[in-house]
DNA sequence: GAAACAATTCGATAGTCATCGAAATGATGT
DNA sequence: ACATCATTTCGATGACTATCGAATTGTTTC
């Protein structure tokens, strides 16, 4: 479900949220610097700032040559600029809910949550009003035609759904999408969302 | 030591530093949301994605109103987006260093363990070599006029900074900033660092 | 007012992680 | 080969935190 780009973004994150992560992106964003040198700085065991430049490698943010008896590391500014761009823009975020081309995502849980592969709602309808609203709005797909329906009609349209019409029906009334239509000759659809 | 701004990328950066809450922003950056919504796409408990959402408002990425039953939640990109401008600069990432103005933090670092307040060294030198070369660059400082000196000068300057004269001059000497004069008149600075 | 509903707060638990010291690895120079 | 030095790895520990269920607060509606 999640992305590749998002869990890269992630490990990113985490590598940077750290105090003294931060503060050795700092340093190195002044210039490349040694284990032993950057331990002394931030008064911090070698072995630490090691471990520490060893998330910020996987997350590709350091990058590490040996060189004589010392390894130097130098910031990867590329790569961080990359990452930074992604959270600077509305759509690289959204990106991160996981659900691409989907046109709610909150509909689509709840539709999958409650209906099964044939596309009824087996059990009972959800007791909460939004997420009942949803199977309302997934049920109006039925009157795309032009109206209106007797009421025979309308039942065996909505019986294709779940076998209590009646909610169905008194739901699209109390929301106002159908009205009884004053002559008596059936259904018709109002407003609808 | 630590500047304010730092403070604030950081709970910026520890905000998003999860899987959860970068979904959350996901969602959010698409359009906003209610707390059990949040719950129901993310298959949490609305306890757990409140507790997000108040880290994620402290961290000023996401702005709540309450209407009537509901709490909306909705994305802060302006915000959002100066954060992520500050790591996209490499100017921005120097100052998670937080040392402003400062030559180099190594040196600096290196002089404040071991420069008592008179600015000699009181104990003994630095065991690494590199943190005693600090040293021997501080030491320069006292040959800046025209040389050359006879050894009797030398090491009265010396002396301001530590007892042992001797093993600053053999510094000097070894890294080639200063040698000994052809016809015996003293010694002279060449090459500095 | 009381009932219903959404959200928050609280307390507990399990998992993650920053940090250290000790031991192992690897490179350099004698 | 050996001794030295910088770095890494390993194991342990303490602190932090994501998550949940239960209880509480606050708002709407009857």
């Amino acid at each position: 479900m999640t992305t590749e780009q998002t869990e890269h973004t992630l490990q990113f994150l985490k590598a940077l949220a750290d105090g003294n992560r931060l503060r050795l992106i700092g340093l190195l964003a002044h210039r490349p610097y040694s284990v032993e040198e950057l331990a002394t700085v931030l008064d911090l065991r070698p072995s630490t700032v090691s471990h520490h430049l060893r998330t910020l490698k996987s997350a590709d943010l350091v990058k590490g040559s040996t060189q004589g008896h010392y390894h130097v590391y130098s910031l990867d500014a590329e790569s961080l600029k990359g990452y930074a761009q992604t959270l600077s823009s509305q759509d690289g975020l959204k990106r991160f809910a996981g659900l691409e081309g989907v046109e709610d995502p909150f509909d689509r849980k709840v539709l999958s949550v409650f209906l099964d592969a044939d596309g009824r709602v087996s059990g009972a309808f959800p007791a909460k009003r939004k997420k009942f609203d949803v199977i309302l709005r997934y049920a109006l797909r039925l009157f795309e035609d032009e109206g209106p329906w007797d009421e025979a009609e309308v039942n065996q349209r909505l019986e294709t759904i779940s076998d209590d019409t009646a909610t169905l029906r008194r739901g699209f009334i109390d929301h106002g999408w159908m009205v009884r239509s004053p002559g008596g000759s059936g259904y018709r659809l109002t407003h609808t969302p």
